[in-house]
Parts: C-alpha cells; sequence; structure tokens
RNA sequence: GGGGGCUUAGCUCAGUUGGUUAGAGCACCUGCCUUACAAGCAGGGGGUCACAGGUUCGAGUCCUGUAGCCCCCACCA
C-alpha cells in the first residue's frame, strides 16, 4: 500500500513517465456532464514557427494551474490546445529557406509554395506542443487545433462572408502600412514606433509665375516626387492670397496647387505643407477633401517608380540623397535641421514601414468596438489586474479599420471573386464562383488574411462554430483567458469584439493578465540579445516543477518578473526539500495503521494544531487562487510545508514516530499523513509532478493526484485552543534557542529548564519538547527559590532558568533584561495608545481592536516576568 | 502629446479590501554532519517602505504634488 521513494530526488527520472500515465489514462480530456458547470480556457495558441520559450512557460504555468485547480474542485476542465499558423513569420522563415537554395517564391508558384509550408508545417508545427508537454500542460490534446485547419478555415469564411453581406467588411484605396521587405501591407496594430534620428528638409517651391515661393519642410525628402499639392490653413492671413495659384515642383516641373486645408496649421513650421496624397496617411485625408490626384512613387520593394526616370529603380533611402543633392543644385534646399522622430518598423521584420495608398480589404470598427467595449465596462469581462481595462477601452475608443488582406501565401485566402470581364465581385464560402452577371468563372482574390483575423475566433471557431456542435454547446463561452499584456489589442480585444458579433456572447469572463520574463539584469529576453534562457534546458536541469514554481511564486498578475538561476535553484531545494518530508513521512508509516481515519479524540495538541493550520492553509488557497492571487496562494503553501509541517510538526512528533510501541504512535503517522497528503494535493495544480510521484507511494484513494478533490475547509479541524497552546510553546523553544545561540551553548550540552509559571498547564505534556528542540535535560516546575547561576528567559507571563555552569555575569543580563523591558514598554504604550483613543476602540474593528487587547495583556505579563527578574538579579 | 507602471533589507522581489512588532529567497555573520533533507538545521545582523504634503482612530497600502527609471498608445508636416 506505501511505496519507497528513491533516496534522493531526481525530477528526470519521473516526470515524463508520469505525463504518460496521466495522458493514457485520459485525464486531460474532460467529460461533458449537463449535470455540472464545466471550466474552459483556451490557450493562446504558440506560433508553429516557435520554440518554447519563457513567455510561453510563464503562460502556460499558469493555464495550467488555474486548468488543474478547477479540475480537482470538481468541474469537467476543458484547456484547449493548439498552434497558429502565423502566416507572416512562418511565410518569412519559409522563403528565407528556400533563399539558400537559390530559389524564389515565384519560381515555386502559389501551389507548390503552400505545398512546401505545409510540409514545414507537418515537421516542426508539432514541436512545440511537446514542449508543452515537458512542462506539464494538462492539455485535452485530442482537441488539438490548428488555426489553418478546416475547421478554422470554416469558420473564417463564414465570418468573412457574414460581415462582407453586412457591410462590415469593404475593399478600398487607403494609405496602409507597407513592408517593403514581407512586400504586404499589415495592420497599425502590428506597426512598432522606434525613436529614429533623421533630419528636417525645408525645401522651396517657387511660385508659378514668379515673385517668390513657399517654404515647406519635410523628413522624407523623396516623398516630393508624389506631392501634387502645397496645403495651407484657410485662416492663415499670410497665405490667404495664395491659395488657388500653383507652385512648381522642384526637380519633377509640376505644377501643383496651394490649397486650402485645416490640416496646415497656423503655427507649425511656415505653414505651408506638402501634400503627398499617396504616401502620407494625413495628406491622403487632404487629398480626398481637395480632389487632389493620388501619385503613387514607390514600388512594392520601396523604389521609385519609372515614372520618374531620374531617380527610377533606386531605393527609397538612395533616392532620398539623390534628391537632396539635387534640391541643393537647384537652390530649393533651404534649410537641414537635425531631428529626432518617431518612424514606424514592421513589428516581424523591423523594416521601416512606408505608408502607401493600396487597395486593400477593411474590416469597419466603429461599431464592432461598441459593444466591445460595453461589455468590459458592464462587467461581462474583468480584467485582472484591473488597470488593463484603460488599455484596452482606449484601443477600442480610437481604434481606426483593421487592414486585413495581406500579400502573402501562407494563410486564409480571401473568399472574393472577380470577374475579370464586367469587374463583377462575389464574396461566397464556395472554393470556386462564376459571375451571376456573365457566367465566366471568376477569378480568387490572390490575398490571405492577417493572422489575426483568425486567432480572433479562436474561443469559438476550435468548438466547432459555426456549428452547434456539442462541444459548442457545453464549453462555450470560456471562462478564463490568460494571456501577456503584449497582446491585449492583437489578440484579446479583437476576440472579445468577434465572439460578440458571431456568437452574441462574450468569449470568456475573465482575462488574466500577466508580464513579462525578463533576464536577471531587468532585459527583455530576446535572440538578438542571446539572453534568452531555455525553459527545456532548465526543466532537463533542475526539474518542471523547479520551473513552474519559479515563474508562480512570488508572481502578481500584470507584473513582469525577473529569471534567474539562483531563483530556480531555491525552487529545486523546495521540491528537495518536500522530498526528504516524503521519504521521512514513509520510513516511519507502519502497514498495520490505518489511514483512512482521523479520530479527533486520540490526537495530541500538536496533532490538533498542525490540523488546524492545515485547515486556515486550506481556505487562504482556495480564496487567492480564486482571486488569481496565484503567487500569494503558492507563497502560502510553501510556508506552511516548509516552517510548519517541516520545521515543527515533523521535529515535534518524531518521539512518537519512533516509539512504535507508544499508545500516541498512530494518531501520529496518521495526522502526519493526513497532512502530508493534503498538502500535496493542494500543491499539485503548482507541482504537478513531484505531488504525484509521492502521493502515489504514500497511503492513498484513487488512481491519481491529478483527478483526487481539492482540499476543502473543515469547520470540525478548527482547533483554536491548541493553536494558543503550541503557539505558547513554540515561543518558549525559541526563546530558549535563542539564549543558548546568544551564549553560545554547544547543543551538545543540555541544560535542566526550570519553568516559573502562574499556569503550569500552558507547558504540561510538552516537556518533551523542550528537551528534543531545546536541548533540555529536563523540565522541572518551580516552587521556590531560583537556581543559581542560572540565566533567565522571559516568555509570556512565564520564566524559564537555565542553569549554565559559568558565573553569570549579572550586569549583562541587567542590560539584557532592560533591553527587553524597553521593548515591552514600548508595545504597551502603543497599544495603550490605540486603547485609550476612544475614535479607534469605537471606530476600528473589533478583531482589531481585541489584537490590541491581547498584545497590551501578553506584554503586560511580559513586563512583569521581565520586572520580577530584575528584582531577583538585585 | 495621451495613458499606465515601478521606486520596500546588500541583491531580486512579495505585501490581496488601509489594521498585530513590514516579510521571503539569495547574499552575509555565528553555531551545528541532531539517523528526512548540508539542496539541510538552529540563531543573528540589516529597512526613516523614493521625497513633500493631505485624508483617516490608524497609511508601505488611499489622495495630491515632486524626482528618477520603465512600458504602452498616438497620422502631426
Amino acid at each position: 500500500m506505501k511505496k519507497e521513494l528513491a533516496t534522493k530526488y531526481d525530477p528526470s527520472s519521473f516526470e515524463d513517465r508520469l505525463y504518460a500515465m496521466w495522458s493514457e489514462n485520459g485525464y486531460f480530456t474532460p467529460l461533458r456532464d449537463d449535470t455540472k458547470t464545466p471550466f474552459t480556457m483556451v490557450i493562446p495558441p504558440p506560433n508553429i514557427t516557435g520554440q518554447l520559450h519563457m513567455g510561453h512557460a510563464l503562460d502556460n504555468t499558469l493555464q495550467d494551474i488555474l486548468a488543474r485547480y478547477k479540475r480537482m474542485c470538481g468541474y469537467p476542465t476543458l484547456w484547449l490546445p493548439g498552434t497558429d499558423h502565423a502566416s507572416i513569420a512562418t511565410e518569412a522563415k519559409i522563403v528565407e529557406a528556400m533563399r539558400k537554395e537559390g530559389v524564389t517564391k515565384e519560381d515555386l508558384g502559389r501551389e507548390k509554395f503552400l505545398e512546401r509550408a505545409w510540409a514545414w508545417k507537418e515537421q516542426y508545427g508539432g514541436r512545440i506542443i511537446e514542449q508543452l508537454k515537458k512542462m506539464g500542460s494538462s492539455c485535452d490534446w485530442t482537441r488539438t487545433r490548428f488555426t489553418l485547419d478546416e475547421g478554422c478555415s470554416d469558420a473564417v469564411k463564414e465570418v468573412f462572408v457574414r460581415l462582407y453581406e453586412k457591410g462590415l467588411i469593404y475593399r478600398g484605396e487607403r494609405i496602409i502600412n507597407w513592408c517593403p521587405h514581407c512586400k504586404t501591407s499589415i495592420s497599425n496594430a502590428e506597426v512598432d514606433h522606434e525613436n529614429q534620428k533623421g533630419h528636417f528638409w525645408h525645401i522651396r517651391y517657387p511660385l508659378v509665375g514668379g515673385g517668390g515661393y513657399v517654404e515647406v519642410a519635410t523628413t522624407r525628402p523623396e516623398t516630393l516626387l508624389g506631392d501634387t499639392a502645397v496645403a495651407v490653413n484657410p485662416n492663415d492671413e499670410r497665405y490667404k492670397d495664395m491659395i488657388g495659384k500653383y507652385v512648381v515642383l522642384p526637380l519633377v516641373g509640376r505644377r501643383i496647387p496651394i490649397v486650402a486645408d485645416e490640416h496646415a496649421q497656423l503655427d507649425k513650421g511656415t505653414g505651408c505643407v506638402k501634400i503627398t496624397p499617396a504616401h502620407d496617411p494625413n495628406d491622403f485625408e487632404v487629398g480626398k477633401r481637395c480632389s487632389l490626384p493620388m501619385e503613387v512613387v514607390l514600388t512594392e520593394d520601396a523604389k521609385i517608380t519609372d515614372s520618374y526616370p531620374k531617380y527610377a529603380g533606386m531605393d527609397r533611402y538612395e533616392a532620398r540623397k539623390a534628391i537632396v543633392e539635387d534640391l541643393r543644385a537647384g537652390g530649393y534646399l533651404a534649410e537641414i535641421e537635425d531631428l529626432e522622430h518617431e518612424v514606424g518598423t514592421c513589428y516581424r521584420c523591423g523594416t521601416t514601414i512606408e505608408p502607401m495608398l493600396s487597395l486593400q480589404w477593411f474590416v469597419k470598427m466603429e461599431e464592432l468596438a461598441k459593444p466591445a467595449v460595453k461589455a468590459v465596462r458592464d462587467g461581462d469581462i474583468r480584467f485582472v489586474p484591473e488597470r488593463f481595462d484603460k488599455n484596452y477601452f482606449h484601443w477600442m475608443e480610437n481604434t481606426q479599420d483593421w487592414c486585413i488582406s495581406r500579400q502573402l501565401w501562407w494563410g486564409h485566402r480571401i473568399p472574393a471573386f472577380y470577374c475579370d470581364d464586367c469587374g463583377e465581385l462575389v464574396v461566397t464560402k464556395e472554393s470556386e464562383a462564376y459571375c451571376p452577371k456573365c457566367g465566366k468563372k471568376m477569378r480568387q482574390d490572390e490575398d490571405t488574411l492577417d493572422t489575426w483575423f483568425s486567432s480572433a475566433l479562436w474561443p469559438f471557431s476550435t468548438l466547432g462554430w459555426p456549428n452547434e456542435t456539442e462541444d459548442y454547446k457545453y464549453f462555450f463561452p470560456t471562462n478564463t483567458l490568460v494571456t501577456g499584456y503584449d497582446i491585449i489589442t492583437f489578440w484579446v480585444s479583437r476576440m472579445i469584439f468577434s465572439s460578440l458579433e458571431y456568437t452574441g456572447v462574450s468569449p470568456f469572463n475573465t482575462v488574466l493578465i500577466h508580464g513579462l520574463v525578463r533576464d536577471a539584469q531587468g532585459r527583455k529576453m530576446s535572440k538578438s540579445l542571446g539572453n534568452g534562457i531555455d525553459p527545456l534546458e532548465i526543466i532537463s536541469t533542475y526539474g518542471a516543477d523547479a520551473l513552474r514554481f519559479t515563474l508562480a511564486t512570488g508572481n502578481s498578475p500584470g507584473n513582469d518578473m525577473r529569471f534567474s538561476a539562483e531563483r530556480v535553484e531555491a525552487s529545486r531545494n523546495f521540491a528537495n526539500k518536500i522530498w526528504n518530508a516524503a521519504r521521512f513521512t514513509l520510513m516511519n508509516l507502519t502497514d498495520d495503521t490505518d489511514f483512512y481515519s482521523l479520530d479527533v479524540a486520540s490526537l495530541r495538541p500538536e496533532d490538533k494544531w498542525v490540523l488546524s493550520l492545515f485547515n486556515k492553509t486550506v481556505k487562504e488557497t482556495r480564496e487567492n487562487l480564486d482571486k488569481f492571487e496565484i503567487g500569494i496562494a503558492l507563497g502560502g503553501i510553501y510556508d506552511f510545508l516548509w516552517d510548519i509541517l517541516c520545521d515543527w510538526y515533523i521535529e515535534l512528533i518524531k518521539p512518537r514516530l519512533f516509539d512504535k510501541e507508544g499508545a500516541t504512535n498512530k494518531a501520529a503517522q496518521q495526522t502526519l499523513n493526513y497532512v502530508l497528503s493534503g498538502t500535496l494535493k493542494l500543491l499539485h495544480p503548482f507541482m504537478p509532478f513531484i505531488t504525484e510521484e509521492i502521493w502515489q507511494a504514500l497511503p492513498h484513494v484513487g488512481d491519481s493526484i491529478m483527478v483526487s478533490d481539492y482540499p476543502e475547509y473543515n469547520e470540525d479541524f478548527n482547533f483554536p485552543a491548541d493553536e494558543k497552546y503550541m503557539s505558547g510553546v513554540i515561543d518558549a523553544i525559541k526563546a530558549v534557542r535563542n539564549r543558548r545561540a546568544e551564549m553560545n551553548v554547544p547543543p551538545s550540552r543540555k541544560a535542566h529548564i526550570f519553568i516559573k509559571t502562574p499556569d503550569r498547564s500552558a507547558f504540561e505534556g510538552s516537556e518533551i519538547f523542550f528537551e528534543k528542540l531545546a536541548s533540555a535535560a529536563g523540565v522541572s516546575y518551580l516552587e521556590g527559590e531560583e537556581p543559581e547561576n542560572a540565566v533567565s528567559i522571559v516568555s509570556g507571563d512565564s520564566v524559564l532558568y537555565l542553569p549554565v555552569n559559568e558565573m553569570v555575569d549579572t550586569e549583562a543580563e541587567r542590560a539584557r533584561l532592560n533591553k527587553e523591558l524597553e521593548n515591552a514598554e514600548k508595545m504597551i504604550a502603543s497599544a495603550n495608545s490605540k486603547l485609550n483613543n476612544a475614535d479607534f476602540v469605537s471606530r476600528a474593528p473589533e478583531k482589531v481592536v481585541n489584537i490590541e487587547k491581547d498584545k497590551l495583556e501578553k506584554f503586560t505579563a511580559l513586563k512583569a516576568s521581565i520586572l520580577a527578574e530584575l528584582e531577583r538579579l538585585n
């Protein structure tokens, strides 16, 4: 019934075995049970290109803690895993691999390229899944999904068609962010802003017909080629007469008008702005308002187009140099200012974004954003910690239309078809279409959708939507979403408005936000810095439990954390501590003991004391987990296990355990097994492997700790009197140890303890604890004279005398007692000042007042003892 | 420009709705190989909780301001 544990804690010897056992027994797969409320989470799908990094490790540790906790609480728990096709990242990776072979996308053609991409997915896509398993993640792998699988693709098409029909998806020419390296449009959310050093070039545009020039300024002089106007503010007195006149565009020679538009600000620069409608979002708006031509001057790889032969084929930066040089030569350059400004860059490759006029697909955001804001405002969805809702609101309330088309092949192809003959457009879920007007076979849009378009549907597309599957009906909406704050705008916000629009409900009720895992110096872990720590290496050195403990402990929602080997070592030491406590327990459990009942009547005070503290720990753990205070919950278990169970309880009961014939031996065994098993259960969500391995070795009922019941607060296991008694005994033992250590008395030198106390029952029954834990040769109660050459130890209302053979330094004793007296008086004064304050007594809660009363009582008694002691020394 | 966060022991950080003498890990000092654990045990030193005000019976915790560091968002030529 009980088993041996290896002498040494070696997580690698059992972690994989236990994971396989859980998996084979189907514990990760929930059963739908209409009599029970399910608990559902969807994993933030890692990119198939990805390798497990610390961010995943943290994210998945938190999710697994919640999943295992809820499962043990009896909820049919579905943690649904999967991966993201990550269109832009994956395509870039494959293109890069092809480049090494000297092959381009175009060489292969779409079909062959996609074959290659799928092959790549088959080969590497599962890698990260295997790595998640190493972490102990209790995902239901039978329900693993992929954003590009059939079901998800169906959901994507369904959504696209519905939104199009509703007028919420449209195709139009807008200024989009163009990445010249990835050669695709990207959304605003995918643009990073980076501070760059640049220049502000002031350029003179001569007025047509002479009479001077207007001066404009720009950070991108090459866009001059695309200028189709100069704008001034309609209220600008300086230029009133110029409106409607023309200037000559330098180098190009084109006549362009001076227009009036609010965009030009009176107090900014010269008040004149060059307008490049095809390469600047503001200018685009001006262009629309003033009906200006839109002149595209850059190709898709950011080279000047053939329309400008002198610069054609030059890269945008080469062209910038050449144009500035030519402006200088032509006398158009007025001034060059140094300037630091924010430049948009591609979040994938870091290339500077080129705003460009382009025909793309967009999602109209205004109408979708409103209910999404409301859901959070009304509390249907709650961010933990709450402060992130500000982030969310700000983004949701200011978001612009979402550019969803990408000039990529790896992804969901846009379900739109064009008729080359009559220009008809059809949007349909079908894989081909014929023109409703002329019957001709239509050509499908070449572009694919933004990766985030499919991730936005993840909580319901993975459960079968748009079909009303059993899973969808039972598990949706999900409960908790766990993710980093860096992904709220990309993903969380889009899931919320998507779900509200298509399913009519919020996709989850809680968003648990965590921070970034940084290195020991607080820097972001990144490939370029090379400061990343590989979770798999940590696992192989210290074990998955140690890694998980490190990530969970002291972690508070939304805050970044630093990761260092020292912290993992401390975690491993904790695991080792548990391991040894368990080994000790197993050595002392005997087969003839009944471990399945606990007879309270047979328990000694220390048993009841530990049960009572365990019970408190259970309550606090559950409360904290329910509040998502995972770090605090774990801290409580850690303290109980190490400080209470190991450092005190086990030491207290050693004499009873070693005396197999003793009357209270069985009760000690039972209590120890009960409390240790219970603590392992409390700890299981955090450290699943070690808790399972030990639980299996201990006497137990059931097949696995992971499907056992999470401990519940037990009203019958509250023993306040025993708590008070034991804390008095422990205080006294600590006081004795303290004094002995101060005097450098080695533990081997035992000394008798004489106790002078108004209430012997405060210590009776605990004499053996003083012998074992305070190096006492024996304990007796003092009636008359204090012993000669004894140091005194004041603890509560009692004084303990320790006869040491040396002459006691009376002066030193007096000084020490005076110091203690001072402290006691300070405490008494503090308590008195509160208790004498009528406002305090009347306004503070009774509990707080009682604490002060107890404090006063305790230190008054202590003071009396100290004074008596001082008296004796005189 | 807007928003948010951080500042607590030598270091890294907890501190849950304001309420016992502000905690932990690591590091440091002292003593222990006490037959579960030296990855350990016992004891110890070390903090005017960034600064200045305010609210409150009571502030590390709430409010205002100041300083330093960090992050997010934003189309300003």
